[in-house]
DNA sequence: TTTCGATTTCAGAAACTTCTGAAATCATGC
DNA sequence: GCATGATTTCAGAAGTTTCTGAAATCGAAA
């Protein structure tokens, strides 16, 4: 019982571990994240072990620090869950296995850490400057931004939401919907 | 004719073009780009004026190299470009207008520096860890994901090729669909 | 309450990114 | 071809983020 993590299921080829973990560490930046949150991540989608700090620690070669920095994290992203094991004190995390859920997770976050903010700022920032009369002529471009982005929200919130089918059934639907040309129309359709 | 930018139409608020410089700035992570093109691309989108280097360095207070820079990278991104004046040696750089351009073309280099390579990578990697019989267990995550970001892409294609007001049509109908309750349903109805 | 292993925190070190400013390059008009 | 002025490049400086590892904290069991 010394270090390897318990399978809970299909054996993963390493190098197949390995290149996830890196191709999707170079990812971290897609995501906001640091390249090590980024593998840790990896790691645990990939394999569907459940593991405890040292597993990780082990398997990325990283500092027990930088290892329960990046998971309490990732916990905070709601894309790593805590399991406990009866009769061992030490913490196991898992990753959300379902990939929709782990992108409307991350989309929810940045949502919540970057847009958000923006949005508050702008509110102030027009509502600050001179909204008496003689103000109509140079908001325009101010509006058009926060309309834009309050839109964004609203279709991010409908997405992302508790209707979590709602944006998978969207999603195919409009992928599937024949019509324009797109940029590869030439020998790579997709089989129907 | 020393330093001030020439407007084109509208008399924007300074205090306005600070706050808005300053917010959009503290956006540029969620772009993926630093601080100071954001700044850039916020000062011209904001004021819609054309302006040259020197007014950009001036307006900013930033280097010369650092305002060449990120000027040549906003015109790679697609959402600013160049624009001569008779008579004058100078170049000017104006950003684009229309929210949903700039939008799009955000998503469009993201997808085409970050998305694709991971593919690509994906693909190897997955094509490299046994393609042979024995191999059927251990691909359902790395399948999954494949198929996902497959999908993401050609959705985003569709979104942002040519096709320009696809996005914007598809985007209004489902934020305006009603149903589902979102997260402030209180008082901050869009007069429809 | 004490003990003991697991977890979190955090100050400083290492790694990485961005910025400056001067020199090199480029393009235009003469 | 040369002069002039705009633009780009780039080596090193400044700034920022991430990582380590040891010490502090936490919490379950006896």
């Amino acid at each position: 019982m010394a270090k390897p993590t318990r399978s809970s299921s299909s054996p993963v080829p390493p190098e197949m571990v390995d290149g996830f973990v890196e191709a999707w560490g170079r990812m971290g930046s897609v995501w906001g994240i640091s390249r090590t949150m980024a593998e840790v991540h990896a790691l645990l989608y990939i394999t569907g072990d459940a593991m405890c700090t040292d597993d990780v620690m082990s398997a990325l070669e990283i500092s027990r620090g930088n290892a329960s920095m990046s998971l309490r994290a990732l916990l905070d992203w709601g894309v790593v869950t805590r399991a406990h094991r009866r009769g061992d004190r030490k913490d196991y995390f898992q990753a959300e296995q379902d990939v929709w859920s782990i992108f409307r997770a991350i989309v929810r976050e940045r949502m919540k850490r970057e847009v958000d903010p923006l949005l508050v700022s702008l509110h102030e920032i027009r509502d600050r400057s001179g909204d008496g009369a003689a103000s109509s002529s140079g908001h325009d471009r101010m509006d058009e931004m926060i309309e834009f982005l309050e839109m964004t929200t609203r279709l991010a919130d409908r997405f992302v939401g508790p209707s979590g089918p709602g944006l998978r059934l969207a999603a195919t639907l409009l992928a599937k919907t024949p019509g324009g040309k797109s940029k590869k129309d030439s020998g790579e359709e997709k089989s129907a």
